[in-house]
DNA sequence: CCCCATTTTGGGAGCGCTCCCAATACCCTG
DNA sequence: CAGGGTATTGGGAGCGCTCCCAAAATGGGG
């Protein structure tokens, strides 16, 4: 008989497989991994083999023997709140999981908090369990990309540490995006237009306020460094650099803040002060996120295709794991925002 | 020399950890899987060689000889927005990788969409790619949880899909939540409590209508099936309902809506209809999303522990591969929920 | 029809670990 | 001090697959 050892249950094996086809093990290896060098009848025969069986290689095989695990990790920081907030997670996710949805690999989702969990994804990565990473919300001095460059592992972040970015990143245009915001509220006749900023230390947020500068001096307004008031990205934190910004400039007629959740905090200080919106003062968010849709009035936003970044950074990373192109560029990618017109504006 | 066949680079294998540390591979390999059957001089000896090496056991080869792959799926069904909206799909994946934080146990996360992804689904598990699922928002009429059974594939479901569930499960109390939310509304004086709920074949939106039910009696109120008006999670199902409702019953002066996105539909319609919340209206939602801190006024709701739902279906499932006990009921939890009153009630 | 280049094929040799059994060491009894 | 456990230990036999080399089949050309 040509059958290989008999198995009473359990999943077939490749081994059966090929005695089923009758061809070798090897041969049929090479169907099932759409090698060219296999004539075409074999090819069939190995097919119908595998569909007769149900056959599903075994991963754990696969990658002991092919010293790879098709397999990518996600990596997030859980300290990052923000990261976890609507919209961000959940878009990422599925944009990550709609570009690996027809290749074989797996999608890891590594929470790292403390230091401990640090260290020990750091001995996933060092143990090559993985075949990449995504990195998200990554801050300006983690230390963990250098050690991914170190073992040599692919790697692609979202949102550039800052202008030389040395890693493969996807990004949106957070520049293009605070500067239409503004653009926008000045076209709407805003003359005093402040801004809320996130982290400074945070390169995106950086750009924003770029994004703002540039808007600013473009309207030929007279820039005023009384109209931006710095903050963290948290509500509370938007409330009080309002508060600093009504304080600095009562005349102010205009906001534009860099994230939803801080316009929410500056909308509740405005209320308090009793400046109609947008009557008194225009409001533009950053997000789009389900705070921008609720607030009231609804708030104009700047949105960002996170979705669409999640996908590209997979893309990015799988190309990366193929084999990184050397003589190309660091493949960044910047995606367009979109600005959401509301009511607050 | 006892040094097993050198290697240049690459990880140390356990048969150079035992070669270090002066013992045989099996041995090392009892010290690393922590069996009591070694003596103490052993153990630290081994354990002095795993630190030197920085030995890490490799994964794949873990899997394919001891069967079991160390990996628990996550699966959510893409389709379900509302699983995907804050504050769920977060929440449970940090509750879920707390549990997992000290554990050996690796996430997967897998998103079905369409058909074909449900097949390759099928096939992931089918061929005993990962050790147990976790599965999330599924449909009553779902055929996943059953493959599982079939495949003896260690499962937990998070919300039961009807009240005989025979899967492990862990859920909230929906209708303790809801009976809470209106006894609530009683007791603030309202005597027209009226309810929007969700799609009724989730198991959870007829329990919390159970609930609205049974605190309209224990009231002593005049239940009317014209007070309740079914939705189906969606913003503009919960206007819908609310339009219904104002129309049916003008002199209602509360309103339960089973989560908080139909909330802000219904806030919508009262807004448009004129009626002052809370003077006019009470509105109580539930879920506690960031929609009701941000609304205006801010929703009374109820909050589902739903970090703490994640860590205890993990846990559930951990127990469960660890070898269920048949012995035992069918082990299913129920978290209690908070009520959170704000402006709106 | 033979010879050589080419294509296709078979299957040995691991990948690194767990399982398990036989072997050894150790420790009490009597 | 022998005898019979019991506590440890070593290492063979895979797990199912990929890699790779040598063997077999195929196809021209002369």
């Amino acid at each position: 008989m040509a059958a290989a050892r008999v198995r009473s249950g359990g999943r077939p094996t490749l081994e059966e497989v090929a005695a089923r086809a009758g061809v070798g093990r090897g041969t049929a290896s090479r169907v099932i991994n759409g090698s060219p060098r296999v004539s075409d009848a074999t090819r069939e025969a190995v097919e119908a083999a595998v569909a007769e069986l149900g056959y599903v290689p075994n991963r754990a095989a696969r990658a002991l023997a092919g010293n790879r695990t098709d397999a990518i990790a996600l990596v997030v920081p859980e300290p990052e709140t923000r990261f976890f907030a609507e919209p961000y997670f959940s878009a990422i996710v599925r944009g990550v999981g709609a570009a690996l949805a027809d290749t074989e690999m797996q999608l890891l989702l590594t929470l790292v908090g403390n230091d401990r969990e640090r260290r020990r994804l750091a001995q996933y990565l060092t143990a090559h369990r993985v075949d990449g990473v995504l990195l998200v919300a990554v801050h300006a001095d983690d230390p963990l990309p250098e050690l991914l460059e170190q073992l040599g592992m692919p790697c692609v972040i979202s949102g550039a540490r800052h202008a030389a970015e040395p890693l493969p990143s996807v990004d949106s245009d957070n520049f293009e995006g605070a500067r239409a915001a503004v653009e926008h509220l000045v076209s709407r006749g805003r003359r005093q237009v402040a801004t809320i900023t996130g982290r400074l230390e945070v390169y995106g947020a950086q750009r924003r306020l770029d994004g703002y500068r540039a808007a600013v001096s473009a309207a030929g307004l007279a820039p005023d460094e009384r109209l931006i008031a710095p903050a963290d990205f948290t509500e509370e934190g938007g409330a009080a650099a309002m508060r600093d910004l009504l304080a600095r400039r009562p005349d102010l007629d205009a906001v534009f803040v860099a994230s939803d959740v801080m316009a929410a905090g500056a909308r509740q200080v405005l209320r308090e002060a009793d400046r109609r919106i947008p009557e008194d003062v225009a409001l533009v968010g950053f997000d789009d996120s389900v705070v921008a849709r609720h607030m009231h009035p609804p708030l104009t936003s700047v949105r960002q295709p996170i979705e669409e970044m999640g996908r590209r950074m997979a893309q990015l990373l799988l190309d990366e794991i193929a084999g990184r192109t050397p003589g190309d560029e660091r493949p960044s990618v910047v995606l367009p925002t979109e600005l959401v017109v509301r009511d607050s504006s």
